[in-house]
RNA sequence: GCCGCGAUGGCGGAAUUGGUAGACGCACAGGACUUAAAAUCCUGCGGCUUCGGUCGUGUGGGUUCGAUUCCCACUCGCGGCACCA
């Protein structure tokens, strides 16, 4: 037999699947559908490396596995392709991004076609490409006109680097998440998307998706962050005004000491008249302003602040004057932006409470405990200072008596003396609502999108801002309103696109009025695109409507969605809203997108590190496959480990998966064609397609292959290998290795194509083994191994042969059987 | 700090409705073939051992005839969030 020559073989077939079309979707409505999508790459200048594959791989696996047996599958690919990166890539480069684009995603094609990848390229998609963005222009129009898009002045992340206000979602750690420069908070004109109004449901919702991984979904509810509790109103003493605060916990309002406001408060500059301190105060609130996220962070361990002289907030639940200061550590955008500090059950408020010298009243004690305690003066705030120290000492030494954010029972808390914590927040919410002091009321970390980006390189807003109609959406015939053709697409800085300065472009008409207008210049961020491409593979042509809703009930949802982790908190919520907001406009038929998703762990490169050409350490497919083949790296990939884990490539490894496919190779020499049955073998063939098959649903693809492995093993101990079972395990390999069983199939004389053949179906006798070996124990302890010839042992007979068994006899030796444990046809414990 | 996940040979990892720990691969060692090397094939491969055994799945306890698997306490590592009231 010839050698195995990876080079001719992958070329060839990869030329034979394009040329007969066998990956071309079928809009076949009587076969069942399979929609297997990757998260779709961003054609980044480098070209690919070795880790960007894997979840390719991967869903190409079981694409393929689908398709033989006998689904309609939907396996595209296509390209993100607008945002920072690819700017910054075209001005480094003296380029036009688009120009950036059509270079790059040209590299990725020839890149992943060398993998044998059953894409169909006529499903291709591009986020840049106008009639693309013309449909994402038109949802945000959709939005805009539901009242989801408005615009707002307010201070946002702003990223002096790349020139651009960021959403909280692009952070980390307060700092860019693209360049790593420090975020400052600046106020910029910008669009965002109501994504709070989808909250709830983008939390409940989660619950629908079983085939979700258990820490995406929970990442998800912790970004979304809902906390239940109530707005409560603390008039301002000798003032026509009140602070409304929102708390977790009404149930320690006895417990307020005093209130804290956030600086950027609205209520400051109402305040400011009476405020006897203003000019310290209004120093503290400057500084406070230029404090970066970073900053703000790293101050959390000592938190600042100011008390506001002359003004004091009346407690609604005993009319007590609480003192009230200004302070970083409250956030305007959460909540109220102020709050009732309870510093004996919240260890913000303690810390801060011991610096200023402020009064801690406990009002929640363990259970159990409030019988003992000793009713201390609640009025008697003097006191209260003074324990203040003997409180500290307690808290930081030994076991805290005060409880920090737990529950407990109410204590020195009036009506409320003696609830369990859940009840006495009920029981105080309702005194609030009935004393109109406040309300019931549910908050959410999650904060509204900001939409806009001061760049050039993203889908223009489509919005005019007429002078007499103010902001007015572009006509929907009008769309999409493209990018103009510019010299220089340079950041402005100013907190303006670069598109501001084409007046030709910006003046325009009014789509109301017809009077003069301008259009709106910021574009969109990265995720916008993407919130929705997996609609446009379904129907990639479409110009009549965002996509066919019955092609759209046929194909959605999403059957298995494979990507990044790191996409956990941005695209995949964005993408769920958005097409939530589709469902809500009756443009699609399923309120969620993705079916069943899969998180692809990591390649590192050797070192341990991440492959990054800062560290030199990246591998390029193209030498793989060239060297050792585009099957062996697939066969590699998925063998590598659990397919979630992250894993550092071994160059050692890949050679270990191309020995493998050598060893199958020459199985075929084997193969003699009037073998029929060849005993032990056919069992071993039907268990490893079980397991196949079973592995690849279950995306365990590491063991489907170490299963092969060990069947080629036992393969090659033997002198002559029947054809049928060749071929069964060609069919199952055929995922991983396409091109090298696609040979072998043909070597062996098949006429239609391998991946046209049918998936084999495993027999169900044969699985069985014809022999039981049953695992004797005396004491737990392993003695004996005893085979037996059938498949089916009962008690009786295993006791019989365990006992006459010549090395258990040594161990029981005469003694007192206790006790025998029979686990059907595995095991026999003998206890003594 | 909070939330989630994890820890098994020299290495990547297998095995969990509790039932033979270390499948499969890599590395390593010995052998065969070769003038030689590569490739390939065969054998061995957790520690200790008086070769009978015995100890071993991050640490310390517990439940059980039996624990990598279940329970309690802890250590370390990874990921996410981070003054969210």
């Amino acid at each position: 037999m010839t050698k195995y020559n990876h080079l001719k073989i992958e070329k060839k077939w990869q030329k034979l699947w394009s040329k007969k079309g066998v990956f071309k979707v079928k809009e076949d409505a009587v076969k069942p559908k399979y929609y297997v999508l990757d998260m779709f790459p961003y054609p980044s200048g480098a070209g690919l490396h070795v880790g960007h594959p894997k979840g390719y791989i991967a869903t190409d696996v079981v694409a393929r596995m689908k398709q033989m047996q006998g689904f309609n599958v939907l396996h595209p690919m296509g390209w993100d392709a607008f945002g920072l990166p690819a700017e910054n890539y075209a001005i480094q480069n003296k380029i036009h991004p688009a120009e950036a684009v059509k270079k790059n995603v040209a590299t990725f094609k020839k890149q992943l076609e060398l993998l044998g990848f059953t894409y169909d390229w006529d499903k291709e998609i591009n986020t840049t490409d106008p009639a693309y963005y013309k449909w994402t222009q038109w949802i945000f129009l959709q939005m805009f006109k539901k009242g989801l898009a408005y615009e707002s002045f307010a201070p946002i992340n702003w990223c002096p680097s790349c020139q651009t206000g960021l959403a909280n979602e692009d952070l980390e750690e307060g700092k860019c998440e693209r360049c790593g420069s420090l975020v400052e908070q600046k106020p910029i004109r910008q669009w965002v998307l109501k994504i709070t109004d989808y909250a709830e449901r983008l939390l409940n919702d989660l619950d629908k998706l079983k085939n979700w991984p258990e820490a995406i979904k929970e990442m998800q509810k912790n970004w979304i962050g809902r906390s239940e509790g109530a707005d409560v109103d603390f008039k301002i003493k000798n003032f026509d005004l009140k602070i409304k605060v929102f708390t977790t916990r009404p149930d320690t309002l006895f417990g307020a000491t005093y209130c804290v406001i956030a600086p950027e408060h609205e209520l400051m500059s109402k305040l400011q008249p009476e405020i006897g301190n203003w000019q310290e105060v209004s120093i503290y609130i400057e500084g406070a302003k230029h404090k970066t996220a970073l900053e703000r962070t790293d101050l959390a361990k000592n938190k600042t602040g100011i008390e506001l002289k002359g003004i004091k907030a009346i407690n609604p639940v005993n009319n007590e004057e609480l003192t009230v200061f200004v302070a970083d550590y409250i956030l305007a955008g959460y909540g109220t932006g102020a709050i009732m500090a309870v510093p004996a059950h919240d260890s913000r408020d303690y810390e801060f409470a011991v610096k200023y010298g402020i009064p801690i009243k406990e009002v929640v004690v363990p259970v159990g405990e409030n019988q003992k305690l000793n009713i201390k003066n609640q009025n008697d705030n003097s006191k209260l200072k003074n324990e203040n120290n003997e409180l500290k000492s307690k808290v930081q030494s030994s076991k805290p008596q005060i409880i920090f954010e737990k529950d407990g029972i109410a204590v020195n808390s009036g009506f409320l003396d003696g609830l369990p914590t859940k009840e006495a927040k009920e029981k105080m919410i309702k005194w609030l609502e009935d004393n109109k002091f406040g309300e019931r009321k549910v908050n959410y970390k999650l904060r509204d999108w900001v939409f806009s980006r001061q760049r050039f390189w993203g889908e223009p807003i489509p919005l005019i801002k007429c002078e007499k109609c103010g902001w007015v959406p572009v006509s929907e015939n009008d769309l999409p309103v493209e990018l103009p053709k510019v010299k220089s697409y340079t950041a402005t800085g100013t907190g303006e696109s670069p598109l501001s300065a084409i007046e030709k472009w910006v003046n325009t008409k009014c789509p109301k009025c017809s009077g003069p207008a301008k259009r709106e210049t910021n574009t969109m961020p990265q995720w916008g695109g993407s919130c929705w491409y997996y609609l446009r593979y379904i129907d990639s042509q479409n110009d009549k409507a965002l996509v066919d809703k019955d092609k759209e009930k046929y194909w959605s949802p999403v059957d298995f969605y494979v990507g990044g982790a790191e996409h956990a908190t941005r695209h995949l919520i964005y993408a769920r809203f958005w097409h939530k907001f589709l469902f809500d406009i009756d443009a699609v038929n399923y309120d969620e997108p993705f079916n069943r998703l899969q998180n692809v762990g990591l390649i590192l490169a050797e070192d341990g590190r991440k492959m990054s050409k800062r560290w030199g350490n990246v591998i390029n497919p193209d030498d793989v496959v060239k060297q050792y083949g585009a099957d062996a790296m697939r066969v590699y990939e998925m063998f590598m480990g659990p397919f979630n884990q992250p894993c550092a490539w071994n160059a050692n490894g890949l050679i270990g998966a191309k020995r493998f496919l050598d060893k199958v190779w020459f199985l075929q020499d084997k193969v003699d064609k009037k073998l029929v049955v060849s005993g032990k073998i056919d069992s071993l063939v039907h268990q490893t397609i079980k397991k196949v098959t079973d592995d690849i649903e279950t995306m365990r693809f590491n063991t489907a292959i170490a299963k092969m492995m060990e069947l080629v093993n036992e393969m090659n101990k033997e002198t002559v290998i029947s054809v049928s079972n060749f071929k069964f395990l060609i069919s199952i390999l055929s995922p991983f290795a396409p091109h090298i069983c696609e040979e072998l199939w043909a070597e062996l004389g098949g006429k239609e194509l391998l991946i046209l053949s049918l998936w084999p179906k495993y027999d169900e006798k044969s699985v069985m083994a014809e022999t039981t070996v049953i695992v004797i124990q005396v004491n737990g302890r392993v003695r004996d191994n005893i085979e037996f010839q059938t498949a089916d042992i009962s008690e009786e007979v295993a006791k019989e042969a365990a006992l006459s068994s010549e090395s258990v006899k040594k161990y029981i030796n005469g003694t007192e059987i206790k006790k025998i444990i029979y686990v059907k046809n595995k095991l026999l414990n003998i206890v003594i």
